[in-house]
DNA sequence: AGGGTATAGGCAATCGTTTGGCGATGTCAA
DNA sequence: TTGACATCGCCAAACGATTGCCTATACCCT
């Protein structure tokens, strides 16, 4: 009846290591290592079955696991893998990182994220740290095409791919935003509309960059170019969508349709829209992108363009894992596919001529 | 102009370590390391301010990281921290996560997370995957009220606490959400309407127990007892929030407030409303809880019980700073405040006797 | 019988850091 | 001069796992 020791880490209480299974079954430590690892292969060194058996047995009984540090710290590798997002507060990058995070253990790989906020002073620091504790690799999921960052990293020696956003001449697992965007175009032509503006988004990132590009010149190849000053950038969360809309419908342009490069600015232009009191998929349609579960059950269903997020995390990681084996994978692009809901198909063609508040 | 050699491993390129700075600076290695770690204190073992300089000196120029799994297995400390959640997508747990990370970081612990979603199983299976990593301690975001885990985790003699969701004699960083409950309901009362449902999201939560048990006792309380069939359980998100409102609808009950315990939930309810040519805000007042970003710039702003979720995770790490430093830290209970939106004061006392579909 | 060769497994060094125990040098007082 | 003490810093043993090298036994073939 001894009270419980306060033990100063986890489940530390067993300690149960190598060196305890070697006693318990009367074998050297090494022999347990070998056993434990090349369960096959390893035509040099076999052991014979009853060997293994006891080990096997002991090893189970005792509850073994491998001491990461250790194993780490001899065979310099961490079976980490350091993932950098812009936020996990946005579903999108949850949904990567859990896809990410289910690969990497399937793989034996642990992981851990963080946020850069897409400020690049975070992003050195945050990236610094992540380094410190030496993973494998990383996957960056915060991109900036335009920056030298990544190029940095390379010449650093740091192994990695990119997710979500893509950059020129780096490994990368991304969907088609490019066609995700002409789906959108496509859509709305098909509607009938024609006036159309695009909150576009950050413009330093490549989704909205290639989703933009992808509706804009859809709609100047079908002969109805969309005016500059209808195109926004900016970063754009629900509260970012609505005051952008609002500064679109204050200036009492033509329109009948808006394309968001995701759901929340749409969200946020429907709410807008609501304000100057039109309804969004009865007198201007609105498009989203991502399809996150919110927009199918608004109180006007919101049509958007999926993208499978959960296995883009998934196939960064095998590219991870691969580059990891020495391989030299190529860059993934899953196919986006559009789900047509109210905020759109309520338009009817008659709206088609467009509002204008002028 | 040699071929860059592949790396096996992170920006592994340098590889300096204490032996490095010590040859360099012409010491013993462990002196560099006690230079390096008691700056100040350890009377027994002290340098000389010369030597001190130089090691520092050198040290900084070969910019030399300590190795982590070194200093760990060293050590018996991992300076790490597991964090389960249910899941990262709800955008709560995803920025009580970043308040943990960022206060971690300060710490000078490092933070690695997983998601259980609920799943009992999963959460067994993902505990063990992360206590073989050997944290430093555990911080659980998904406690069940009334399972037996928490217990079983204190008596292998892991150290850890709760966020989120509290549970009986377990250590928590948690919002009032008792008080939540009674803010919506005194909000509602206010207003002058008395018949309200209640979503009240998974049962096992402590935080939809608690969120509803305010709620409901205030209203008993005011004479007007919420009837248990107008209580709904189950995971609400914004898909269940509307599947939940519809039948409520459809059972064709007397209305005129709804009060969900996520904001989710609510928005979905608000979809159900619109489809039975219902106006939330107008009609039935709806509240959410937890006041997430969307909440403000929705088509009709959603008035919400805002909680303060970053500082929430933040105070969970700090909890778990003084449980490894020994002390006897007692659980944190922030308090929520009621944010008023359209959602529910546009809401005419006219209307409040209440909807009824019969 | 002798040599060749699997087969089974032990030995010991090593990864980078920490830390209790000493030793060497210097200072000061008696 | 000698002893008492600090002061400064080295030595070496860990922490737990991996892995190249070595040895001992047994088996096989001619």
């Amino acid at each position: 009846m001894s009270i419980p020791e306060v033990l100063p880490s986890g489940a530390r209480g067993s300690r149960v290591t190598l060196r305890t299974i070697a006693e318990t079954a009367g074998v050297h430590v090494s022999t347990v290592s070998r056993i434990l690892n090349n369960q096959l292969g390893d035509s040099q060194h076999t052991a014979s079955p009853e060997t293994v058996d006891r080990v096997l047995t002991v090893a189970a009984e005792l509850r073994y696991t491998p001491d990461p540090s250790a194993k780490s710290l001899r065979t310099r590798r961490s079976s980490h893998i350091g993932v950098l997002v812009p936020t996990l507060t946005d579903i999108v990058l949850a949904t990567i990182y859990e896809g990410i995070e289910d690969a990497a253990e399937r793989h034996g790989y642990s992981t851990y994220v963080t946020n850069s906020l897409d400020n690049p002073v975070r992003r050195e620091r945050q990236t610094a740290t992540m380094l410190a504790r030496h993973p494998d690799a990383m996957i960056f999921g915060d991109a900036d095409f335009h920056s030298d960052f990544l190029e940095r990293q390379r010449r650093k020696g740091v192994l990695f791919c990119l997710v979500s956003r893509r950059a020129e001449g780096f490994l990368s697992a991304t969907t088609d935003d490019y066609r995700g965007g002409q789906l959108a175009a496509e859509h709305l032509l098909n509607l009938g509309l024609i006036h159309a503006a695009v909150l576009a988004g950050k413009p330093f990132a490549s989704t909205a960059i290639d989703r933009t590009a992808g509706f804009v010149d859809t709609f100047r190849n079908a002969g109805h170019p969309i005016p500059k000053q209808l195109i926004l950038y900016g970063t754009f969360d629900t509260a970012g969508g609505r005051e952008a809309m609002q500064s679109i419908l204050a200036a009492g342009v033509n329109l009948n349709a808006v394309f968001a490069t995701n759901d929340f600015a749409a969200i946020g232009a429907m709410g807008a829209l609501r304000d100057a009191g039109l309804v969004a998929g009865a007198d201007v349609a609105v498009i989203g992108y991502n399809d996150v579960p919110l927009s199918a059950s608004l109180p006007i269903p919101l049509t958007s363009i999926y993208s499978a997020h959960n296995q883009m995390g998934q196939e960064a990681v095998e590219l991870i894992v691969k580059l990891l084996n020495g391989e030299k994978p190529a860059s993934v692009l899953l196919p986006p596919t559009l789900v047509a809901r109210e905020s759109t198909l309520g338009v009817t063609a008659a709206r088609a001529a467009g509002y204008s508040r002028a």
